[in-house]
DNA sequence: GTCTTTTGTTGGCAGTCTGCCAATAGTAGG
DNA sequence: CCTACTATTGGCAGACTGCCAACAAAAGAC
């Protein structure tokens, strides 16, 4: 530790905000909310405790920040339309959808972890909002309109078979990423095929 | 509150546990883990604090209990096994998955609420139980090998676009019921013809 | 029917954690 | 160099959890 000997290290609030949060961000991955303490999460920030509630107000808006970020970060890139036929832009669409979860960007995986039981009103909007919004990418993609909501619903849908899949290629590694390719792209073809229409 | 006037009531094991499951299921239910005291849960089930810890541990081990009971509820009764044309047997498999859930069995529904961050290895261990035995029981509705791990894992991954679509229909209503059963349908039956054949 | 044993049940104690706030100390501007 | 600003700290009060010894309601012994 060559910064430990200052006492008191006074950063922007950007940069003590982002630190606290990278440490959260590392503890909540790994226990479950009840599990990590505040006093955990400043010690592993280097801060005292006090300096959370400061910045976040409480441990639960600090967790729905770490939340927030680790479900809409993925989807924040834009990505180009995919031109083509419909099988092409399926294609274009799931690689996308596999290639947004990729080892380096771990983090995206945890976002899924269920709780249990009882729906957490605000994670859930939280994620509702970063799973609609990938939702409206593909639908956009695959040359749906993303206004219809029933078609929506059923690529939101589609996205949990999504998460499903990658789950089972990725973690548990019960499916090749070919396989997984597969599974989404016969899926994604005929829900666009033949269930959109019909809606 | 007729027995309110006995101090203490003494009831079996059996009863007793029922009824603080009974109270905590309700409770956990309502609001995250976290936020839900055994104070209250004690409160709701009218027994003292110190009671909870005598029948489960501790208060993370009442709540796995409940999630247990919640998880594996659907999956326990037996259905018999269609028979008939591939078509007709996916449409009993989803019909199952369908009526598995319906109003009167809503609880099954919030047990797949997401916590936001952090796997938490035991309650997705559960889940992951609960999940592939469901999944075992449509492989085998649809003539496919239960002991074939790639298309257990793809039935896995069909189970998420089921409970996704569920709750589209169910909770957000933004899906009738037959475009549900539509979109499940024309699903699970590609992923047999065109996906399973691949593995 | 009374006494004894068993065990389901309670209340409180000690430790931990959280939210809050007044005091402290870096840092920029005059 | 000094002052004003504010990022940062440490500790206090309240709440919650796990634990355990004491209590009492049934069941069994005689």
């Amino acid at each position: 530790m060559t910064v430990s000997t200052a006492r008191r290290q006074r950063l922007s609030p950007d940069e003590r905000r982002e630190q606290i949060l990278l440490a959260a961000e590392r503890l909540f991955a790994e226990r479950p909310y009840a599990e990590v303490s505040t006093t955990g999460i400043a010690r592993a920030a280097g801060v005292a405790r006090g300096l959370l509630n400061h910045y976040f107000g409480d441990k639960r808006a600090l967790y729905l920040e770490v939340v927030r970020r680790a479900a809409l970060l993925p989807t924040l890139e834009d990505v180009p339309l995919p031109t083509g036929d419909l099988a092409e832009r399926v294609d274009v669409a799931v690689r996308w959808f596999l290639g947004s979860i990729t080892p380096e960007r771990a983090t995206y995986l945890t976002v899924r972890a269920a709780e249990g039981v009882g729906e957490d009103a605000e994670v859930r909007a939280i994620l509702d909002q970063a799973h609609d919004l990938a939702a409206g990418r593909v639908l956009e993609m695959v040359g749906g309109d993303p206004q219809d909501a029933a078609a929506r619903a059923a690529i939101r849908a589609f996205g949990e078979l999504a998460r499903g899949t990658i789950r089972e290629w990725s973690r548990d590694q019960n499916l090749t990423r070919e396989q997984a390719h597969l599974l989404l792209r016969e899926s994604l073809l005929v829900i666009v095929r033949k269930v959109l229409p019909g809606l």
